[in-house]
DNA sequence: TCTATAATGAGAATCATTCCTAATTACACT
DNA sequence: AGTGTAATTAGGAATGATTCTCATTATAGA
């Protein structure tokens, strides 16, 4: 296995909620660790195949999720849309992670300056070239209970 | 209408592509206009039943962001999963829009702290708590043609 | 080893999205 | 206003992703 220590933590983390850590469990972490970025469970399928049928992956995952073990990347699986922003404007996302709404901000032109420079800085570093971003940030909105 | 100025400007933006602003775009970029962040299909007929069925509120999302008056809120519809940031350390995406490939981008830690500035910053400028956040930065990975 | 429980495999069911085709509508021109 | 043409829509069928069901298998502990 690639990454004996994190395997060791994920099982860990398994037993101390009564979870076993099966074959295709994994499949599924070792994957996901190898890779270089969030996947699907058809391109986790693809790399695993065929010792884990399609129901039993998306078990995992499920499963997985639960634990703490793994994060989707982006909630449910629908489309969103929004207006471009050439017509409503730069803004960035308050992801709500109890209720699942996700409302805009915008930013104050300081803060925003901020960011762009931050990227711009990241893109040098890379050999990505940035066209936009979106800052997403995550937590609880102030509407429940 | 809300917003009579910003739909002149989508009725504008559609006509210099030869494409009609028909009663159903209007009622799904009216509907996006009053809303406060990126909504789903099923969301968004729900605002504007019954005067549209899914299938044509489908095509005109396809339509709108074909002449760029939407965008999607990250792109497919499939779920992707990644390791809980505890295992694989925190990190942001790089999103690839044209071959729609997500990597993992480890920042250093000078930069990490001025996003987690930021962060903080606007927090305290909502009634959102921030738990946790990621960058999205958009643009074209160095491996295409 | 035996038993109770967790996990798997395979396929059916569900839900979101796309596709197809005929009927309708809007537009340009008379 | 009336007509021809192309764009658009409605509605349902088809597809693809995900979830569910249930019979079978594996596992941990007595």
């Amino acid at each position: 296995m690639t990454n004996t220590t994190l395997d060791r933590e994920i099982e860990q983390r398994l037993a101390d909620r009564g979870v076993r850590y099966t074959r295709g469990r994994k499949a599924v972490t070792s994957a996901l660790a190898r890779a270089d970025g969030p996947l699907s469970a058809a391109e986790l399928h693809e790399l695993i195949r065929p010792s884990v049928p399609l129901s039993s992956l998306y078990r995992s995952l499920a499963v997985l999720e639960e634990v703490g073990v793994l994060i989707p990347h982006f909630g449910q699986a629908v489309s969103r849309y929004e207006l471009a922003e050439w017509l409503a404007g730069h803004h960035h996302h308050l992801v709500c992670l109890e209720c699942g709404t996700v409302d805009d901000v915008e930013l104050p032109e300081h803060l925003e300056k901020r960011i762009t420079a931050l990227v711009e800085e990241i893109g040098s570093m890379t050999t990505f070239s940035p066209s936009d971003h979106s800052l997403e940030i995550e937590g609880t909105c102030g509407r429940h209970g």
